[in-house]
DNA sequence: CGTTCTTTTGACCGATTGGTCAAATTCAAT
DNA sequence: ATTGAATTTGACCAATCGGTCAAAAGAACG
């Protein structure tokens, strides 16, 4: 199991109420953290079970919750780290940068996400298919109003002539579309590849699509 | 809940070792499967229970395995539906057709399924995040043959020069992730687009997109 | 060393899980 | 109307669920 660059920190030095953490409480809660990813990324928070948590952590069941207050919270904590790890590359996407080469990097980012984090982007995947009942208030408004502001600087490139024209939401779920599936149907696809990496030829396809799709002229 | 016109029947007028079904068996078993379709799309199968497809059924916990010997048994039922209508379409697409017209038929039929059969769209999502252990095998072979042999057409079609050169297999993977979107997360679709209805303007995308991608020249 | 605080755990709780069964009810065909 | 089969259900079961608690074990510090 690597301890490495996870994106869920459960290691913030200083709980909520300005208490700082021990050594065992950092190691402790990020190993649960990262048990639970491993659980709920693949079973859903309902199929998901202490039980489970507990022998992937290798920590007694009362010992997480001595942790955390509740399953509940695990799971809360682990989709608040990840959405604003999610968001991020979107957020840096430069208006003031070349329209096609932003794109661009901005799908590599994201691929890249799915081929280091893919627990994550099925946890993400899981919240969704459940109908999102613990995030849809962040989709509705942060989410959105980013898209929205996205979608303005596309439309703008779009209306210079600078990129194909292309409805630039459908454009953005294009990209996730694309992305994620790497992640979340990873055993689908390498069934059907018989190979284990197809992240090399996945990026090397999805750049020439966007830029057949976006190259204006 | 609309039972007309669903991917899943139960309704096999005769069961596996040849006796006949009753009326009421042909009505009860489409009833649960309905049922739990809706609750294994939603929860997984871990996430599901018995409970809630009796009580999305109408009909009592003990009724349900009168008629299916267990939970798994009406989660194979509804995935060997599923696997079969999913792979249709694929299979419909002919060598000696036009290419480009034939894979954008293909696109917008899988979208079309995306948009009649969210439920099933979701329930298969959910049976390859968890690791796709009813159906792997069926996914490395069957369904792996399936996409050589339509890779190779669609190769056969980047040779003769009347398809822009792609890489065959991510080319369906492609078709596959931007469809899927839209049923499995849904959800985010329309809470990013605040209305309800993304199908018609993601038709007309993800048209433009597949032309521009595979327009040869 | 002893003391205090943190961490861990075994035993346990009521609720829910998938599933069984015998008895009751309904149905179909005479 | 009677009968025999098909259908439905209430009561029940062992196992597992998320969570509690008091007591034990381990660190930390003078």
């Amino acid at each position: 199991m690597t301890e490495t660059s996870a994106i869920a920190q459960g290691a913030a030095r200083r709980t909520a109420n300005g208490k700082s953490r021990t050594r065992i409480q950092l190691r402790n809660r990020e190993r649960i953290l990262q048990a639970a990813l491993q659980v709920f990324s693949q079973y859903g928070f309902r199929g998901a079970t202490l039980d489970q948590i507990a022998g992937e952590s290798g920590l007694s069941k009362p010992n997480l919750l001595y942790y955390f207050p509740s399953k509940e919270a695990m799971h809360q904590d682990l989709l608040q780290a990840l959405l604003t790890a999610w968001l991020d590359p979107l957020r840096a996407l430069d208006a003031s940068g070349d329209p096609l080469e932003e794109i661009l990097a901005y799908v590599k980012r994201k691929l890249e996400l799915a081929r280091d984090y893919p627990r994550e982007s099925r946890l993400f995947a899981n919240e969704i298919l459940q109908g999102a009942p613990r995030i849809l208030p962040i989709l509705e408004t942060d989410l959105r109003a980013l898209v929205d502001e996205t979608a303005e600087t596309i439309r703008g490139w779009c209306a210079a002539g600078r990129l194909a024209p292309v409805d630039p939401v459908h454009l953005i779920f294009s990209i996730w579309a694309l992305t994620q599936h790497y992640a979340d149907f990873q055993v689908q696809v390498t069934a059907v590849l018989g190979q284990d990496n197809p992240f090399e030829a996945a990026e090397a396809h999805l750049e020439t699509l966007f830029r057949r799709l976006l190259t204006p002229g």
